[in-house]
This record gives C-alpha cells, structure tokens and sequence, in this order.
RNA sequence: CGGGGCGUAGCGCAGCCUGGUAGCGCAUCUGGUUUGGGACCAGAGGGUCGGGUGUUCGAAUCACCCCGCCCCGACCA
C-alpha cells in the first residue's frame, strides 16, 4: 500500500475522551473512529489487524475440527422463550419490535439460534461430536461501555459451540478448546493466564476464562504462588486466618453513631476481623424471589455478591433499602445476625466463631461475645467473601496474589441448560432418544486488538507483534530524486513476492513525520532508503525501536527475512499458559 | 440508575465568573523556500458556540429544560 493513497487519518494529540492506553492509540494512529457510545467503525487499519486475529483463531479453530458458519444477528423472541433467557437475561439484551409487531432481538450470543439449528438436524449420534463456530458481531446494551474496544456494546466475538452424545465426550472437548485458545493466545503473542470462572448469565457447570494480564483490565483475578490454582475473584476459594475474641455471654453494648467498621473497631477497640458485617440484600430470581436475606462476613472482609447470588440460586440481589431491613427487624448501621428475622447466610470463616461483636438490631447498639453456633442457629454456612492478597490458597496452602485481567475468552461446559429446554436430541447407539450436551466457547476478537495494544505500545506508539501488525514493514523513501523512488518501488515489488506486507510511505513529507507516523502506527520493521545510502549502495533496515543498520541493496530482502525470524523467535513463546 | 465533569473550526483548548463584532495551537488549501526524527515565510478558507425555551436593547456568556460524551459509583449496614 502506498501511503499517500492509504486512508488512515492520524491524529497528533491525544483525543480529549479516551483513557486507557488502548483506546487513545487506536484513535490516534486510525485504527477506530467512534460511531456511538460503545460502537465503533474499524478504518482499514483496523480491519487489517482484526483480520490478522482472525486468521490465528480460524486456522486454530479448524485444526481443533470445528467448522465456521454464520448466524444472524437479528434473533427472534420466541427461541428466547423457550431457553427461557426472555425473561431472564435482562437489560442487556436489546429487544425491538419490527412493522409485524414481531418481537426480536440483537444477539448478544447464539446458544439459542445454534440449538434451534442443530435440533431441526440432528438424529445421530454418530452425528456428533460437532463443533460449530462463527466470527461476528455481537450487541450487549452494556450499563457503562468504557475503555474503547475493551468494553463496547458492538463488537467481534468468535463463539463456537459443540455438541456431544456423552458427558465425558464434552470434557474432552473441554479440554481440547481449552488447549486450543491456550496456543491462540500464545500466538497472538500475548501474556495470559487461564482462571476458573463463574458462569454468569450463560449458566452450565464447569468455565474457565483466559485473561490478559494488563492493570487496565476491569477483572480481578487470584492467583497461588505454590500450584496452579487461579480464579477469578467472584469465584476464588481461600482460606485466611481467624482470629477469635473473648468467647462470653451475648451482651448489648452502647455504639452512639459507630455503624461503619472503622467507628466500631475503633470505638470498641476490638480487631476488625472478630466484627460480623452483616449486608441486607433483596433477592431476584429463584426461591427467595423477592424476599429479604442477610449475609454476614468478618469486618475486613469483603462480602462476593457472586458468591451469595449461587449459595441462594437466585437470579440477582441488589441492597436493600431501609424499609426492606426494618421489614426484617433490623436498622441500617446496626444489622446483625442474631434475631432477624430473615435467611441469615454466614461466611464460612465464621464457622464456630466465638467473641464475636455484631450490629444489636437496635439504634446505636451492637453485641458483644456471639457465638454463631450459639446466638445464630438457623445460620446457613457457605463461602461468602471475596479472597484477599496474602490469604492462603485453599488447595496446596500457598500464598494468593491478586492481578488485573482482560476477559479475551472464556469457555463452558454447559451440559444440558439449553439442549434440554430447546429439545436438542438424538437416537443413542441404543436405540433410546437422548438429550445431547452441549459446551460453549467464546473469544472477544475485537477486544483482543485493544488488548494486544494494552500489553504491546511504548511512548511513540502502538508495537505491535510481527504477525498481527497491518502491515510488517515501513518502507521510508526519502530525498528527492528518481533514484529513490526506483529502488523504493523495486524493494516494495520484492517485499511483497516474499511475502511481506508493506506500507510505502512517498508522500512528500519531513523525515520526522515518517519515522513519527510509522512508529504511531506500530510498524514492525522500517526500511529506509534515501539518497545518501544509495550512493553507497546501501539501505538502512531495522526494527521498530531499535537501531537501524545499513544493508546492500541487493541484500534487503534476506535481511527483512532475518530480522522477521529474529522478531517471531522473540515474540513466541512468552505467553504464559495454564 | 445515583454523583461529578464536559460540550466553542477536523483535533487539542482559551473566552463564560463580570452579557457588547468568536480567538489560539495543530491540521487543511495556495505560492515560495526547505528536506535524515512531527520545518519556515507569506497568504487563504473553515464555527447553527450540542439543541430548545426564556431573561435582556443585545446571550458562547445568565436561567430552565432536553440531548450527547467522559469519569466515579451502583459491595462494607
């Protein structure tokens, strides 16, 4: 591509409403242009890249043997029925009715349009395994779409989703997606870690998801430094220590206008970690549909409203107002376990806690000396708190660590949540009709471009790995002179029969901007052929970043060649794995 | 949805408090000089000041409403 003729408008400043690094790059060296909150063009830089991610999961895709296809966007309402997720899923699901009064919707995913499918077709078992999967643009009406491509409402998503006869078919193919997006992000050139994640919204039983690990990253991810044990925080299991107060009688204390945990530990002079937090939460979903719970963890602790989202199976909580805790007999600020008159769920680290100090459920009055098994014995026990640095790791005793992450891909293994409702069935070798199970494996390709950005830029620009670069080479004429211009143009013919992308940059600009823009737009490699060289017969070639060195004309290419080798030799192999 | 901030030329911003002919830098166009890390000189074009209503002789500026964007929050009772 000659330059001159290339639409990609840089930008020389940062632009005023972009805040990640990610974001203002690909603004400004042309990748993006914003349409609408969270909507974005991709200008052919863009398109480029996003092909270049594209090729690395088609290729690893159809090596692991599944088969692309493509499904629309536009999703009836009644396949959303009958998964049972019209109801369910929420605002994030953009519905709008057509000139037919028919009911529809933007597909934020497609396990309801590929279940529809492949019950209409399948009668086998012999059929299956099958894996299908599609690149395509999804719609989430997010709450707050931020970052640029790391969390828009449109964006790329590869989905692939496979159906299986056995359950332990569907753990090999588990584990042969899981394999497959480890060697994907590793070839994107990515730093990554693989977590055990919550289900969400897509339901099923075993996930895992893939994090770059970047401190822009929206999730917190836990990690132990002794074994392979890693989370996401709304999932992670750990294990911290517990101290315990004066075990003794229940007894009422005056706390004037102490109800946050710092006025209490300091007014009581007692450890934040004998306190009960006490959170009054009003359910959705499930069967304490709209009923009032609490929930209790240790004052330093932070309560994982994941985490009481499952132990309770319900669908949702939000924080109760003042009138739904006084409908339970409490008072905000001074909530407690002992005498509610609700669910009272309690973190499993207060099991057996004695010396206790809680909210009194009056004004300005907190208790001292409960004993959970003593003082609150409908407490129902589960794993409520979010883990924290430095507790222990649950499975070998390690210390946990705590690291940013962007969510690129995740993986499920749905089992029958959508197969059974929408009758997804087949004939056994038996003979028998049987319900098939089904996995689901998702990667953010868009979000992925911000990503590799986030991980790969430096102060002059995006550095972007050799494969997934536009283009692998800035070719920099400059001088004037018809010498310059043929050896650029023969360089450029050479380059391209060997296999190299190149970017000619002949406008009629200063050295500086050339070096500026190529650097900006993250160019691999740059070739610089000007009239001094030449007369010696020589051209300059390097990597971006680096020094530049000066080469023989005749020998350009092969030393492209070797540098390219040097780049992928550098650039494979450090992502970090399981 | 709650809180905060912002909206003036393609981009980045000043002007608003204290109402009176709309500015600066970059970018763009023309001519010339320049040409190895975002050149210089001379000239030119480009703005419904987010939208509406109101106050006023007069509104970018004051008031009210609406729209859009950004940030924080929507877990710590």
């Amino acid at each position: 591509m000659k330059y001159s003729q290339f639409f990609a408008p840089t930008l020389r400043d940062d632009p005023a409403d972009a805040e990640v690094i990610s974001h203002k790059l690909l603004l400004r060296a042309g990748y993006i242009r914003r349409v609408t909150s969270g909507v974005y063009d991709f200008l052919p830089l863009g398109l480029l890249v996003m092909r270049r991610i594209e090729a690395v999961v088609r290729e690893e895709m159809n090596a692991a043997g599944a088969q692309e296809l493509l499904m629309p966007m536009v999703q009836p309402s009644e396949l959303w029925q009958s998964s049972g997720r019209w109801e369910k899923y929420g605002p994030e699901l953009l519905r709008f009715t057509d000139r037919h009064e028919h009911e529809s919707c933007l597909g934020p995913t497609h396990e309801e349009v590929i279940c529809d499918l492949v019950a209409r077709e399948l009668r086998s078992y012999k059929q299956m395994p099958l894996n299908l999967y599609q690149i395509q643009a999804k719609f989430r009406d997010e709450i707050r779409p931020r970052f640029g491509l790391l969390r828009g409402r449109e964006f790329i998503m590869k989905d692939a989703y496979s159906f299986h006869a056995t359950e332990e078919d569907l753990t090999r193919e588990y584990q042969n997606m899981f394999a497959t997006y480890q060697r994907i992000f590793t070839r994107l050139g990515l730093t990554f870690r693989a977590v055990e994640a919550d289900t969400g919204s897509i339901g099923g039983n075993d996930s895992h998801e893939f994090h770059v690990l970047a401190d822009s990253g929206e999730d917190l991810i836990a990690h132990c430094d002794g074994c392979e044990y890693a989370a996401n925080v709304e999932k992670a299991v750990s294990v911290r220590g517990n101290p315990d107060g004066e075990a003794g009688a229940l007894s009422e204390v005056s706390t004037p206008n102490a109800s946050s945990v710092e006025d209490v530990t300091a007014f009581l002079k007692v450890d934040a970690a004998v306190l009960v937090k006490t959170l009054v939460y009003r359910v959705t979903g499930g069967e304490l549909d709209e009923q009032i719970v609490a929930a209790c963890v240790r004052g330093d602790d932070q309560l994982q409203e994941v985490k009481l989202i499952h132990a309770i199976d319900a669908d949702a909580v939000e924080m109760a107002d003042e009138a739904g805790i006084a409908s339970v007999g409490g008072i905000g600020g001074f909530v407690g376990p002992a005498g509610i008159s609700c669910k009272v769920l309690v973190d499993e680290s207060l099991r057996g806690a004695t010396g206790l100090v809680a909210g009194g459920n009056k004004h300005d009055v907190h208790v001292t000396g409960m004993d959970v098994a003593r003082d609150v014995p409908t407490a129902i026990f589960a794993d409520l708190r979010e883990t924290r640095a430095g507790d222990k790791c649950g499975r070998c005793g390690g210390s946990m660590g705590l690291s940013r992450g962007i969510e690129v891909g995740q993986v499920f293994a749905l089992g029958k949540r959508y197969t059974e409702p929408m009758k997804v069935r087949f004939h056994s070798q038996e003979g028998r009709e049987e319900t098939a199970t089904m996995g689901c494996y998702g990667i953010g390709v868009s979000r992925l471009m911000a990503a590799i950005v986030e991980q790969c830029n430096d102060e002059n620009g995006i550095a972007w790995p050799l494969d997934m670069a536009p283009f692998h080479v800035a070719l920099i004429g400059m001088g004037k002179g018809d010498e310059v211009e043929q050896a650029c143009a023969g360089l450029y013919k050479d380059l391209q029969a060997a296999g190299f992308d190149v970017l000619w940059d002949e406008r009629n600009e200063r050295p500086g901007v050339k070096f500026k823009d190529a650097e900006l737009l993250g160019l691999p490699l740059q070739l610089v052929v000007g009239d001094r060289g030449l007369k010696e017969g020589v051209v300059e070639l390097g990597a971006r970043g680096g020094d530049r060195r000066a080469v023989p004309l005749n020998e350009t290419v092969a030393g492209i060649v070797a540098l390219a080798e040097t780049l992928r030799g550098v650039g494979s192999g450090h992502g970090a794995g399981h």
